[in-house]
DNA sequence: ACAACCTCCTGGGGGC
DNA sequence: TGCCCCCAGGAGGTTG
């Protein structure tokens, strides 16, 4: 999310969007009224990230808040102005592109979502704070609140695994399976271990897993299974440098570990991990 | 409190 | 080739 918002910005903050339009009702909860018409003729001040939403806060104080879900692509189309000012995407499958948003700029950005697992909203900036999406979801993982007597603070007392744990947005907001997964094998934990039973040594090393494994991801502009695409087409890189996720059967890349990886499902979510340096 | 399961939805890939 | 089943970067919900 912290790579579509970057690749968003240069399209977006500052510009003023001339025209906007939805072209179904819907995507995984209805838009808001009037939706399009509130965003056309609106400036963006600021694009900012929140777990995993991305939060264009525009000139009448109200926020276009955008939740890509799994499939959800935005990408940016328009003549190229300046050097790293627009793109060309490759559309993809245009009967899925949901909503469409055109800058004074010259800029066609398009929201596309197969699954349509996405979905949007528009606020007041006032109720940001209160609401739903919002509400509860624990400190930034890149953040000045995300560190290890947090961590063993939230995680005391805890009998669910330590992967549900990082999974939960209350606890760590914007962590995903992938993530969750590497962090894990980094710091050399058991994704089955209980959250309240890992020593404080052992959680400030996977608060640095934490850090290491989304810094690198963000430099290397995101992980691309199947549908993750930067907004100009882009594939991610990350997902050349997992060491477990989707490498089932393969050997543990940890030095003179020599395990294999295993795969599992826990709570409906795949979860990789070597049995042999994780305990 | 927590695990296990289901739901939304579409498409890609593997097995046969 | 075609089918059927499994799987997928999320997350909210229900049940037990």
């Amino acid at each position: 999310m912290e790579t579509v918002r970057r690749g968003l910005a240069p399209a977006l903050v500052g510009r003023m969007i001339k025209r906007a339009r939805t072209k179904r009702p819907d995507l995984r909860f209805p838009f808001p009224p009037r939706f399009a018409a509130r965003l056309t003729g609106r400036r963006v001040d600021t694009l900012e990230r929140r777990a995993k939403y991305i939060l264009a806060h525009l000139d009448d104080g109200h926020v276009w808040i955008t939740h890509l879900g799994m499939t959800g692509r935005w990408s940016i189309l328009g003549q190229k102005q300046q050097p790293g000012d627009f793109y060309y995407a490759e559309p993809p499958n245009p009967a899925h592109t949901h909503v469409i948003i055109e800058t004074e700029e010259g800029a066609r950005l398009e929201f596309n979502d197969p699954r349509r697992f996405g979905y949007m909203d528009l606020i007041p900036e006032a109720e940001l704070e209160t609401h739903a999406f919002f509400k509860g979801l624990g400190p930034e993982p890149l953040g000045n609140e995300f560190h290890e007597p947090y961590l063993k603070r939230v995680l005391a007392g805890k009998k669910t695994s330590i992967k549900a744990a990082l999974l939960d947005q209350r606890v760590v907001a914007g962590l995903g399976n992938i993530y969750v997964v590497e962090a894990l094998h980094r710091a050399g934990i058991a994704p089955t271990l209980a959250a309240g039973r890992i020593s404080a040594r052992r959680l400030d090393k996977l608060y640095h897993a934490i850090r290491a494994v989304l810094e690198e991801a963000i430099e290397a502009g995101g992980s691309t299974l199947s549908d993750y695409a930067a907004v100009d087409g882009a594939q991610g890189g990350f997902q050349h440098r997992f060491r477990v996720y989707d490498r089932e059967g393969e050997a543990c890349s940890t030095k003179d570990c020599g395990g294999t990886i295993k795969r599992a499902v826990h709570g409906g979510r795949s979860t990789f991990w070597c049995p042999r340096c994780q305990r």
